[in-house]
DNA sequence: TCTCAGGGGCGAT
DNA sequence: ATCGCCCCTGAG
């Protein structure tokens, strides 16, 4: 294992929330797959000891992935100005936003409608299993995420036997349309609004998945995902009421954080959600 | 055993 | 713009 310096990072609200679904901790020590690497990451004191499978010591991927590269202090310095988030950020100091693979979000996010997290992680998991590529870390077998390419091959029943249901049919969609142009690259050049509207363009992709991929998936900042809670929450601290519209909710947001509403959001829905 | 909501979105009105 | 339905699971 390395050692590496790294104080202010909470590894378990920001590998076991709902942003990833490929981390479990097992003893004290947390073991995750992604598309390209699995990892077991571990906190010592101010320094966490982690490795990378299969590439090993793969400091590289591992500080991307987690989103070292970007200032958190600024970041929080800009939220604290409302006073939910300052509670939120006193309550679960160091959260973070992961920087996750596209594909390997917009997968994972289409897997998602009106699923509870477990329920995701379970789906994940079976198709983990059914159609990643299988490595060894250390002792113990571990799938990686599926390639959408694998899963553009797949048999449509074979996704259906992932538990995953009616999502299945979106899923193997978007699959082969990710195969067929060189969509990702494109997707991943684009600007918010536009990327955004290619996303929608998708089967099974509405504002919340669409959201969900932008922020995890595709690094964006200044934009949050609402689901039932979060729609909740506007209603009850910000004055929304019920019939307040996805896209109303999304620009108040924006505009409200100056950029950072990605961070906001993630520390607000957490913080209120666990209470 | 049953009901119900769960980090939604689609398609018919 | 509204509303029933999509498939499946775990909680109560």
């Amino acid at each position: 294992m390395n050692r590496t310096y790294l104080p202010d990072y909470n590894l378990a609200i920001t590998l076991l929330g709902g942003q990833s679904f490929g981390w479990d901790k097992i003893g004290d020590t947390f073991i995750g797959f992604t598309v390209d690497r699995a990892a077991k990451i571990k906190r010592e004191g101010e320094y966490i000891l982690w490795q990378t499978y299969p590439v090993h010591d793969d400091w590289d991927w591992l500080s991307s992935y987690l989103r070292l590269d970007i200032d958190y202090e600024n970041i929080i310095k800009e939220i604290s100005k409302d006073k939910y988030i300052k509670s939120a950020i006193k309550a679960y100091p160091n959260l973070r936003i992961l920087n996750q693979n596209f594909e390997e979000a917009f997968i994972s996010f289409l897997c998602s409608p009106t699923k509870s997290i477990v329920g995701i992680r379970q789906c994940i998991r079976l198709l983990a299993d059914k159609f990643g590529d299988k490595l060894l870390l250390d002792d113990r077998e571990i799938s990686l995420f599926p390639k959408a390419e694998r899963l553009a091959q797949a048999d449509i029943n074979e996704i259906l036997a992932c538990k995953v249901g009616f999502r299945a049919k979106n899923i193997h969609e978007a699959a082969q349309k990710l195969m067929k142009e060189p969509v990702t690259e494109r997707i991943q050049s684009l600007k918010l609004n536009e990327a955004r509207t290619e996303l929608m363009k998708f089967r099974g992709v509405g504002d919340k998945v669409a959201d969900c991929t932008l922020v995890y998936g595709l690094g964006f900042n200044e934009i949050t995902p609402f689901d039932v809670w979060g729609k909740r929450i506007m209603q009850k601290y910000y004055g929304f009421n019920e019939k307040a519209k996805y896209e109303d909710m999304s620009l108040w947001m924006k505009e409200y954080f100056n950029g950072y509403a990605a961070w906001a959001g993630q520390f607000l829905f957490e913080y209120i959600r666990s209470r």
